[in-house]
DNA sequence: GTCTATATGCTGATAGAC
DNA sequence: GTCTATCAGCATATAGAC
């Protein structure tokens, strides 16, 4: 039995943002429905946050929170940059693909107007120098561009939120995986 | 001189549709303001299109019939199966980084309560079909996924439009070489 | 075809009681 | 901390004159 606090309170009011961004869109997304899926009143939400901006803020620190945990905990896991990579990319795929609103959330654009928008990206950034260290570490062909793969990596990764199905498409280990490989090894045959 | 006709309206009023769309995000983009900036009233909108919604899947399909025209032009220009696909990528990174607002407005997340949300998706995956043949005449080793190996060159592709500047980055062109040519060639040098 | 005028409803946010 | 009540503004869309 949890005592209700102002911590947990707001921490419900995080998830019903999240599934509200999540479902209907930041912008379609309103304070009413948000307070009514954390059973309050819209003007009890003012009093954890400042505003709608700042919910959605808040949203994303928490899901860069979660996905820099799990994607950090593969970087010291093996010796070869080639598998830690591997597994940093399991691990990016998997939070974002079953990790839930947060996630479905963070990925949509972030409407230009949002005050905060700046620091979203900040975070952003932050996140993915996990794999700007990676990349470094591996030896690569002189005329690779490491900044080219890397970006290739994350967009083949982050791209997959528009069409992966859980029931329908190989698991997100898998598909990492077969990304790497695809990269690795020559598909060149010819 | 060009006499104004209800054609040539119908397509100020999608310029400015898809000038609003990529600036402020569907949702926020306002019937006033798209009308304002193709100098008309609000009400004069609903004799060229039925609603909102319906301005939007009408920018999609200008979009999709534009980088269609230009992906597909690549297709029969090359014998080498390899060197068609580096061409269809050139072609479609080109159209989607520099073909202006259609495509900034066709890249964002379609809300879920939109009117004519499958028709769109039809169209996408028609389109991207051409793709799927292009990698069909792939000589590929033999554990090659090939759905997975179209969709990584497409999210890698298409993901470009989160992070690339005009004045900062590599030509769409040379970028889509990059791409194809980190898969084609192995980049293990361990 | 485009206009003026307006219906109807929802928006984010605030004031102030409890 | 959460509530009730409400503000002021903007949204999409329609009616009907011209």
């Amino acid at each position: 039995m949890t005592k209700p606090t102002a911590a947990n309170r707001r921490t419900q009011l995080l998830d019903a943002a999240a599934g509200c961004f999540s479902r209907d869109g930041f912008e379609a997304a309103s304070m009413r429905a948000i307070a009514d899926e954390a059973s309050m009143r819209t003007a009890s939400i003012y009093y954890h946050f400042e505003s709608k901006d700042d919910l959605l803020v808040a949203v994303h620190e928490e899901a860069l929170r979660r996905i820099s945990e799990a994607t950090g905990a593969a970087l010291h896991a093996h010796d070869d940059p080639w598998e830690r990579l591997e597994n940093a990319c399991a691990a990016h795929l998997e939070t974002l693909l079953t990790g839930g609103n947060y996630f479905t959330a963070v990925m949509a654009q972030v409407p230009s107007r949002v005050e905060g928008r700046e620091m979203i990206f900040k975070m952003r950034d932050d996140y993915e120098s996990i794999f700007s260290e990676l990349v470094a570490d591996l030896e690569l062909p002189p005329d690779t561009d490491k900044d080219t793969l890397r970006l290739m990596l994350l967009g083949a990764m982050n791209w997959t939120f528009t069409w992966w199905h859980r029931d329908r498409d190989p698991k997100p280990r898998t598909l990492a995986m077969r990304f790497v490989s695809n990269l690795r090894t020559s598909l060149d045959l010819s």
